[in-house]
DNA sequence: AAATAAAATTAGTCTTGCCTAATTTTATTT
DNA sequence: AAATAAAATTAGGCAAGACTAATTTTATTT
């Protein structure tokens, strides 16, 4: 099994893996983690030890099957502890992911799989990011933002792609939750910020930053 | 806040003091907790510069009011999640132990009230252990075993003293559980072995151990 | 009271996971 | 190509929380 701290890394790469799809340097991993580069290195150490990685100086670190196979677990708790502090706890989505950050490490075979099915299977965490089943499959992630959105469209948000308190409380400020419909209405050249109808309502405008953060369905 | 090892510490010593109301020992606790003599008297030292306990060498352990109020707090989410684990996920009551001693450590304000009243307010865990409220107080402790019950009376199951997986899967196998009723038939007097009938059925014979493992109720 | 046994404590070590400072390697400019 | 900047690595250290082995203190026997 691995350490609390093993998992944290291990996640942050599968992490940097899917954001990016870029090169994944231990710079990277220590300003993700807010940890020195010298700690990475040591880490990166122990997790070649343990195979659930390669780390190549050309093509940074990899994740090794077994290593994609426990992060994905590792999400998987992760998701479903969210959706149970939203749906049951009635905690707010700005709440949850710091005391799911910590409830993902609980050790237990079958924990995941019975919170899974207490929770009726939900294919989504309450970020809109999707929840792997057991066997690591799991539904599409959304790639599409606001900001790509052609003027004129109408969207439905799908997950947001930026999940600080900052960002989340701003989104509860404007009635803004995931299935809200969003209409932009016009692009500001000048510098990108956006004018959109939230749920048919009056016109508000938002910045290109704002837009960049919602990944939408359309 | 504290750590995880400080909060196994405080929570033993709350234990031991609660069950023998006797001198608390460094021995006591290593033995309780498995660890070695000379890593209690490091935690020790710990603990009484955070001032959670008292040490004197001749009344033992002791632990302050904070001490107290801050073991109370950790039991009190230790059986509110076995309620959890046992009510909505399914557990048996000799799974759930080990899983509750990781989640009891989770740390958010206000998770434990949550919990709480998701769960209802239940008055006490699946092993009849009374569950401290917010503020600290609890509903009864049992203290009356079946051993001690005489010959002839009825009594119901009201808790469980030994928490162990072979006791409570023996149980299990005699279909006993909280609130069943048992009827004190004989005691051997040779060895003190108890012939019982479990809910008006045909008779079984078992240990003194046995005996003064099962709080009762009358 | 001495002798012996048990309990408590100290001293020193180890591992994990982090750090800073110094150095080396690799990339980017000029 | 040389100079400079950035990234990666090494070396050494620290705190937490455990350990073993040695020693001291306290309790129990004889
Ligand atoms: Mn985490
Ligand atoms: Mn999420
Ligand atoms: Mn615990
Ligand atoms: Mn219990």
């Amino acid at each position: 099994m691995h350490t609390l701290s093993e998992e944290n890394y291990l996640k942050c790469i599968y992490r940097l893996w899917q954001d990016k799809g870029q090169k994944i340097t231990p710079t990277a991993i220590a300003e993700s983690l807010g940890n020195n580069p010298a700690s990475v290195v040591d880490m990166i150490r122990k997790l070649t030890d343990k195979q659930l990685i390669v780390y190549d100086k050309k093509k940074g670190v990899e994740l090794t099957a077994q290593g994609q196979k426990d992060a994905t677990l590792i999400v998987r708790r992760h998701r479903l502890w969210e959706v149970f502090l939203l749906e049951k706890l009635g905690y707010h989505w700005d709440e949850i992911h710091d005391i799911a950050e910590e409830l993902e490490h609980i050790k237990d075979a079958t924990l995941a799989d019975r919170l899974d099915k207490f929770l009726g299977f939900p294919e989504y965490d309450p970020h809109g990011d999707p929840i792997p089943k057991a066997n690591g499959k799991m539904a599409k992630r959304y790639s599409t933002t606001l900001a790509d959105l052609k003027p004129g469209s109408q969207c439905r948000v799908a997950a947001v792609k930026d999940t600080t308190s900052a960002f989340l409380q701003y989104l509860i400020k404007l009635n803004i939750n995931i299935g809200t419909k969003i209409q932009l209405i016009e692009k500001i050249s000048f510098d990108s910020s956006l004018v959109i109808s939230i749920d048919g309502n009056e016109r508000t405008t938002v910045s290109q930053k704002f837009g960049e953060s919602l990944l939408i369905d359309m």
